[in-house]
DNA sequence: TCTAAATTTTTGCGCGCGTAAATTTTTATT
DNA sequence: AATAAAAATTTACGCGCGCAAAAATTTAGA
């Protein structure tokens, strides 16, 4: 390994006994240049551990390999696990995901957005707020890049949307839960941001129809991000009233389930499905830290993996087709319930 | 709004009736420019909605506002809390944080100090996996970076260094535990790869020491970062097999002990310190969830936002003055003991 | 009103690389 | 050995902007 540090590719090329432009070839692909060359310039690598300036590499490029990657929070550990998925997805594929988090703000996703232009994304992986998105934001990048939604929905925006069945999920575990038990209610927020919680509104109103029950949403006050304070605190109060008509609790989301099981517990509430509990407490995402709950928690897994890999899979065959003259595409995958010991 | 793409700065100057050089200077600063020049960009502005492509600024600038931010893994809510904090201390002071996540991967950790360079960072903040970072490769970040370590010291690298005194922290929760019941053993992964868990147990044994107990220590087998698997798999396996010799137990941090919790929880132990409990634990760091585990979690808090902006404020503190001679510092944090039920 | 200072413009170059066309060298084929 | 094909090199230009020096303009001061 050689101290002498190597500025760029033009000194670069002179130590390898090779052009530039040649280098330049190597590096876009190895297997463009003659073997003898790439032996030169692999042997002279080692020696000088020169790498090439990656943004002056895009600044003058048809196509790029970057992937934007945008999701509205990654302390979340939803979007983190999600986040990482869909990065290693794209790393896998050789391209090179920047994954940007909104930090709970629909400002900064524009301001995200908007940076990702840099770039020159060769596509957008895009989580969006939903509701609190900036539309035209969205739109614009959609017009300018291929752009793949997940998680959320946003209508006719992006060329295909990933996510999860809702209406299957909720009805999965409202299912299991008024076979084993007191049919549930549904905890959530009073004004959920995101879309998914909407439609697991609807989901489980229409599932308890099909089931002859009665459905009851019980809504949370609280802005924000903080669901397990939210979840703690509303539904601690919900239950120290006695508010809740039934003993089964279907959460809109694990985060408020985490909140709503600590409200429990310290309320002294059993919670569980076996003999001498007080109460079942189901959540939906399968979050990352349910499985390690008191009890742990009862849950629809989302695909994880499926949903990362079909939304970086369709991402990369537009890339590669070039048409985005096609239909939009809608991909839901199915939860799958998982049954621990809280319902 | 006009519809019209401005493509580059040439054009938006052209525009504004303005020459591309005196709008360059506003966008590095607005002040520099004349009143009247500044309403007249300003006022275009709002009609091409332009902006200037970030990569090529940094392309040619003797010094960014980019700060490179690397941590080692975004899916422990440790580091993705912390990191959130650091990401938005840089917004705040108009830097422009790049946060990379190693995924818990030294390799990983090197590339992306790698592919920092070309970004050409004013300054790198790092928390380093410690051992398992690829040492020179940090070191020669530090040589060409101002570079502040975070969270995990690595000697004689970087121009500072902030975290936690790990020290005065374990000794805050052992004093604290042997005063209010039994004295505790302490509980850690066998092979740590975070520097502050070999900091922590030789605080436990010196604590212990000191107040006259016996240190026990138990460790859990297992690689990686799932840590409450790991808790609660092999401190499953001491709780069921009455390893423990004391009904206190310190853990190295929160997630294992958000295992252990959950072990014990199963296997039908009552965890807390009021009567009729069988077991205490305490953690360490207090976890975005700590708060709601069952029962919630009793820890030493590190100080999250001292921490990050202490960070920040060093390394922006030698951007200014330019001063890299100085002598390396380091800054640690007490610790805040959070008192919670679970011990 | 004239001069000096401050600001802007012009000019020109550079960053580190991509890319295309023309030219030269190497390799494969007959 | 002569020719064609493949690969490498040279040449030249561009990306979108920063930056420095010189020239032109505006503003402030006496």
């Amino acid at each position: 390994m050689s101290t002498s540090k190597v500025r760029n590719m033009e000194e670069f090329a002179a130590l390898s006994g090779i052009s530039r432009p040649t280098v330049s070839k190597y590096f876009n692909d190895p297997d463009s240049v003659r073997a003898s060359t790439r032996a030169k310039i692999e042997a002279s690598l080692k020696k000088h551990d020169y790498q090439p300036n990656v943004f002056a590499m895009n600044q003058n490029r048809r196509t790029t390999k970057n992937i934007g990657v945008v999701v509205p929070n990654l302390a979340d550990p939803f979007f983190s696990e999600i986040g990482r998925r869909v990065e290693l997805a794209c790393i896998e594929a050789g391209y090179s995901p920047i994954l940007l988090s909104s930090h709970g703000s629909p400002e900064l996703e524009r301001d995200n957005l908007n940076s990702l232009r840099s770039l020159k994304p060769a596509g957008v992986l895009l989580a969006p707020f939903g509701r609190m998105s900036d539309e035209s934001a969205v739109k614009d990048i959609g017009d300018d890049f291929p752009l793949v939604l997940f998680d959320a929905n946003m209508s006719d925006i992006g060329q295909a949307f990933v996510g999860t069945d809702n209406a299957h999920s909720v009805d999965l575990i409202v299912e299991y839960l008024c076979r084993s038990g007191e049919p549930p209610c549904f905890f959530e927020m009073k004004s959920p941001s995101n879309p998914n919680a909407n439609k697991r509104r609807q989901a489980y109103i229409e599932s308890m129809e099909r089931h002859g029950q009665e459905a009851r949403i019980f809504q949370a006050d609280g802005e924000g991000w903080n669901f397990e304070e939210i979840g703690n605190n509303e539904g601690g109060r919900f239950l120290s009233s006695k508010a809740f008509s039934t003993n089964t609790i279907l959460c809109s989301n694990d985060r408020l389930a985490i909140g709503i099981l600590s409200a429990a517990y310290s309320l002294g509430l059993r919670v569980g499905h076996s003999t001498g509990c007080d109460l079942r407490i189901a959540g939906h995402d399968d979050h990352p830290f349910s499985k390690f709950t008191c009890p742990p928690l009862t849950t629809i897994a989302q695909d994880y993996e499926a949903i990362a890999n079909r939304a970086v899979s369709e991402l990369f065959g537009m890339l590669e087709d070039d048409s985005r003259l096609s239909d939009r595409k809608e991909f839901t995958f199915e939860g799958r319930l998982v049954m621990r010991k809280s319902a």
